[in-house]
DNA sequence: ACCTGAACACCGTTCAAGT
DNA sequence: ACCTGAACACCGTTCAAGT
């Protein structure tokens, strides 16, 4: 009996509760949506009480800061194990993919983490980090991509616009915006959104001339 | 005396109550942002009982979801009213403007537009109509840059390619997880980001070579 | 140090009752 | 037909008290 006080209907529960919060946190976001996440029902559900969660966290805002900052980790992650070796498209296709595919697989997940309940003040220094780290992630694809520093002007502005793109797309597919998002694979809204880039920026290049 | 109840303290509201509340909610939902939008809120404001707004909206989600129509129809319109003569770049630069601006206007109308809460099941008609307006508006400019059909591959493939980038953008702006937001124009996030996209597809098109 | 229970101020929503 | 008031089930959060 090494550990004793092991998951007891008791009164008392052992420690490392914060993690435990979290885990339960994370499985009811994907169930009931990412405005419906109640700190009781989180404390319900690990079998404490519904003021226990203040102890480990300041308040509900910092609890979910904490998911979110563990989504754009996991997107960084994803983002990195898609460094493919191919052409300049390839890559951009590669990492879109993986963008779009983390995103579907964590709808609501993805969706707090562009909370509005994030945009103003202070950001917990977590959540901060994770996002600065997410987007270093895409910087450093378009650097490769590109073929130039990763503090170059170009890197930075294309780094933003690539991540509009995708964020974008992401959103709309995520939000049913699109007709028939529901049928299409992750690979059916890349490509077609890419072709659709190619003809404004062919139409745009030729009738400058 | 042509209006003899008109704005009395009495217990009983005289008719057209339905704009008012939507009225009060518009201007409430820039002050508390989109997540904190309340009914029982709205009602006191407009000086009514907290449950009087059931009998003009089903519930609370019908009430939003009106005011997300009323969004996107007035996104609809600036996208209209930013219809430009110039070249296939400068159109694009004008809807992506105007896109940019009316957003950041009203910032919360703008997120609420996008709200996870209509992202499920039934949408009520006017919110079905006035996004496909938006979007109709949107695909209307990309067909004149392209100098295509309305309906033709093309102009489908780009405006949601186009709708990606803006929507994107526009939300990495608001959502303030672009360094500086608050410093900088319109202009400059549109003229950055598309100088982005242009060192990215020559980056492409040449590595194709 | 960590957790609970009662309490408070807020929600959305239902329903019987009033005019 | 339109509105109110009481009521219910839920929130987030504070705080004194327990171990």
């Amino acid at each position: 009996m090494a550990k004793p006080a092991n998951r007891s209907r008791d009164a008392y529960h052992v420690g490392n509760l914060a993690p435990q919060l979290l885990a339960a946190a994370r499985t009811l976001l994907e169930e009931v949506g990412p405005t419906k996440l109640s700190l009781r029902a989180v404390s319900e559900r690990v079998g404490v009480s519904a003021t226990a969660a203040y102890h480990h966290f300041q308040n509900r805002n910092e609890l979910i800061s904490h998911l979110a900052a563990q989504g754009f980790a996991e997107l960084a992650a994803a983002l990195q194990r898609a460094c493919s070796n191919g052409s300049g498209l390839d890559r951009v296709r590669a990492g879109s993919l993986a963008y779009l595919h983390f995103a579907r697989s964590n709808p609501a997940l993805y969706q707090l983490m562009f909370s509005p309940e994030f945009t103003d003040e202070a950001l917990i220094p977590a959540l901060q980090r994770e996002r600065l780290a997410a987007f270093g992630e895409l910087k450093r694809m378009v650097a490769e991509t590109l073929g130039q520093a990763l503090d170059s002007s170009d890197v930075r502005k294309a780094s933003v616009a690539a991540w509009s793109y995708i964020h974008g797309l992401t959103s709309l597919v995520i939000h049913g915006l699109l007709p028939g998002a529901a049928d299409n694979s992750d690979e059916h809204f890349v490509e077609r959104t890419l072709e659709g880039f190619a003809a404004l920026a062919i139409s745009c290049t030729t009738q400058i001339k």
